[in-house]
DNA sequence: CGATGAGTTGATCCGACTCAACCACGGTGG
DNA sequence: CCACCGTGGTTGAGTCGGATCAACTCATCG
């Protein structure tokens, strides 16, 4: 909690990295700390773009909503990661809903302090391109999948990227690390909890993943990625 | 094709607006210049990202392919977009095939050329990340369309988008100023060519668009637009 | 100890994909 | 000039993946 501590935080986050220590420093003085505890909004799709900040610890969750009904989440943000890019793109407003799936620090800084320091570091702006056309591409690859693929394999997908992005290795395979329910896993593959259920409930099976209640564990990935040809021969 | 005329014209681009007169003069002079012929390759998918461009004008089609043969249509590209943003994100390869829908005309420059500009100017910067997160903002409602709508609302919303992003107005309605074949349009919406046709037969009935080969023009908007209730009541 | 949320599993149904046959147009070449 | 073929488009019939509807179990919580 320290200055220094702060500053190697902050050389880690994907916007920051590669800045001097003055700069770091810099940012560091504009930010203030805010803390979201498990389920809480730290803003709703639609609000002002005000407040743009660093994920430090925990976990969030961006959702979209549609006018007549519809959900998606968007994606699930970690550590490190940006949170409220259209503060920097200059969008009027946040476009998603971001919500603590665990309890969760961040930095933030107002819109003006953080434009204005884009605008002398033109390496943060880099970052920030980086970083959104990395999400870009992720996008680009969910829309693939969802155009083309079977809903078993969109499954596969969906926990594999899961678990790249927050896996931990254990004893029974990679684990994803934090709660995940059948509903969440639907939002994000394009399909519905009975047949990501029943998905799940298949693979246990086969003893490809494990599975308790809001918390899965791929045992083999391998199978997961390997799921194109409808059976195996005999 | 004097230096004023192409000073103007960049000004006008996502990527240089904003920027002095001098940067501008500066960014013109170590341009060159690209024309691409109807159905002539601009760069594939996987190609190292060694050259970033702007499109002057003409109409460009980004595809996306998969291992196992699945393609999709990312977006169409018109005059003042950018074109090869990874150059920029410094990514390795470009994720996707840019192709001329119809004769088009570029501007390009080299990787370190373009980035160290950018370095320089961080306006270039904020716009690109302005440019990223527009087209995220797009990806990412295509992508809830595709979770929670269906196949006849998503065709809508893609011609409602095509006829945004590249319509003209006539006295029979907007017409997409490319040509687009059924094909194309059920890439962009995610679903087969057969239902894309039955589809726009059914609407052409009604006199909500008109189409030849290759052609289309939204005649009712708002018709598009309101395709909720599956039909009008009694 | 009801209540609420998460998960499972069966039965049913329908939207849209698949398969297939066909027409129209526009090059191209004999 | 016409025969040919490839591309784009239309339309019908059949099928099926996965959504929907429904009933029930099991945790967790106030």
């Amino acid at each position: 909690m320290n200055r220094q501590t702060d500053l190697n935080i902050l050389a880690g986050t994907e916007i920051f990295r590669g800045l001097t220590a003055e700069a770091l420093d810099e940012i560091r003085r504009a930010a203030f700390r805010r803390r979201l505890a498990k389920d809480e909004v730290l803003y709703h799709q639609g609000d002002p773009a005000a407040t743009f900040y660093v994920l430090i610890v925990g976990r969030l969750r961006v959702t979209q909503n549609t006018v007549d009904g519809g959900r998606i989440t968007v994606r699930y943000l970690g550590a490190g990661e940006m949170v409220g890019y259209a503060v920097l793109s200059g969008a009027g407003a946040h476009p998603g809903t971001v919500i603590a799936v665990e309890d969760s620090h961040l930095f933030g800084w107002s819109q003006e302090s953080i434009r204005q320091f884009t605008g002398r570091h033109p390496e943060v702006a880099m970052n920030a391109v980086a970083a959104l056309g990395a999400r870009y591409q992720e996008t680009q690859t969910r829309l693939q999948e969802l155009s083309t693929e079977s809903v078993e394999r969109r499954i596969a997908h969906t926990l594999l990227r899961l678990a790249h992005q927050a896996g931990r290795r254990t004893a029974m395979g990679i684990e994803i690390a934090f709660p995940l329910s059948r509903r969440d896993v639907a939002e994000l593959a394009g399909t519905t909890l009975h047949t990501v259920s029943r998905t799940l409930s298949a693979w246990e099976k086969d003893g490809i993943v494990m599975s308790e209640r809001r918390h899965v564990i791929v045992c083999r990935p391998h199978a997961l990625a390997a799921l194109d040809a409808p059976a195996g021969p005999l």
